[in-house]
DNA sequence: CCCGAATAGGACATCCGTGTTCTACTTAGG
DNA sequence: CCTAAGTAGAACACGGATGTCCTATTCGGG
């Protein structure tokens, strides 16, 4: 029963922080069909809900980047699969662009920091394997993948790009890029 | 005397909100070095101060962009010097990605859509003189072009990109892209 | 059916941000 | 020098959010 309302706030969470970074334990709980008081028992307060939903959406994002699979075939099919995974759900990890409340938690810098780790060295071995240009900084692929995946999340919302079109246009440009 | 304080606050709330986004009226006296009485007699709200640094943001970049003749040459290099404009004052206008509070402002929804409006009008160009790819949709263009400005602006905060190579970075990749 | 855990809902204290008002001080300009 | 505008600083009212406590109610498993 506790397990249910805790899902519950978290969906409530993520449903709500992502259009409104300032969501109020009271907005959550309404969402949540939940008392409030149910919110601070289940949370002793309003950082440790959002550390929990932060931690949960690294969590999925963990999951789906592991079950791309990254070290199989060449490193642009990788980085497509990626994009497939991650474009879908990007709208869970949008607030987490928000403000200092949540990078304060050093767990999630250090998550956040893993995943670009694993992100730079794929983009290591398409350049190893001669896939990918060597000219261009890793560091700098890993921050424009990023930001271009949740870049396709906020375009889909606001209709702009077919959902299904996103992925590939995303790994279209950035691998072959736009030009004739 | 009146214009210094206001351009102070202005200043301070441009240099506090990218980063915190929810910073109060009473941070934003301290670091303009002014009382808060003055802050709320120059502003009377805390939306109108919000209001003025939005428009205050879009006329530089409005400004930056009029300033490269986007008319004029081909488009990819045009996007550069948009690229080169944008890229150092991309902090400024990163605060309008966090929330509804400032885009409910039907002025700066205009401006932004005009501005966006005109990329696109650029990048059709470069399409119908055979420089950009026909095949990848305009506003997916547009819309990554927009977000790997301020991916660049972030990455030269952290310190992960050089300030002077990321406007070439971004179109490299973004027109010719990051495979061999 | 019954008991115990979980929840709803109300009341309350507390803190923080906003916005207002007043007074005293500073400063620029005539 | 003197006046008027601008400013600082303190005090206050108000609202909203957080966090806590208590009680009645519901709900599920034994």
């Amino acid at each position: 029963m506790s397990d249910k309302s805790r899902q519950a706030i978290l969906d409530a969470a993520v449903a709500l922080l992502p259009t409104n970074s300032g969501a109020s334990m009271a907005e959550i709980a309404v969402v949540a069909d939940v008392a409030r008081t149910t919110v601070h028992r289940l949370f002793t307060s309003r950082e440790e809900l959002l550390a929990a939903v932060a931690i949960g959406a690294i969590d999925r994002i963990d999951a789906a980047v592991l079950a791309c699979q990254i070290d199989q075939g060449p490193a642009g099919e990788a980085l497509l699969r990626i994009a497939e995974a991650l474009v879908p759900i990007g709208h869970e990890f949008r607030f987490l662009e928000v403000g200092p409340q949540v990078w304060k938690l050093d767990a999630l810098n250090d998550r956040w920091y893993r995943l670009a780790d694993r992100l730079g060295a794929l983009i290591e071995r398409g350049k190893r394997d001669g896939d990918l240009r060597p000219d261009i900084p890793t560091a700098w692929l890993v921050d424009l993948f990023s930001s271009a995946l949740w870049c396709a999340a906020d375009s889909i919302d606001e209709g702009r790009v077919a959902r299904n079109d996103a992925p590939r246009l995303l790994i279209e440009v950035l691998l072959r890029g736009a030009s004739t």
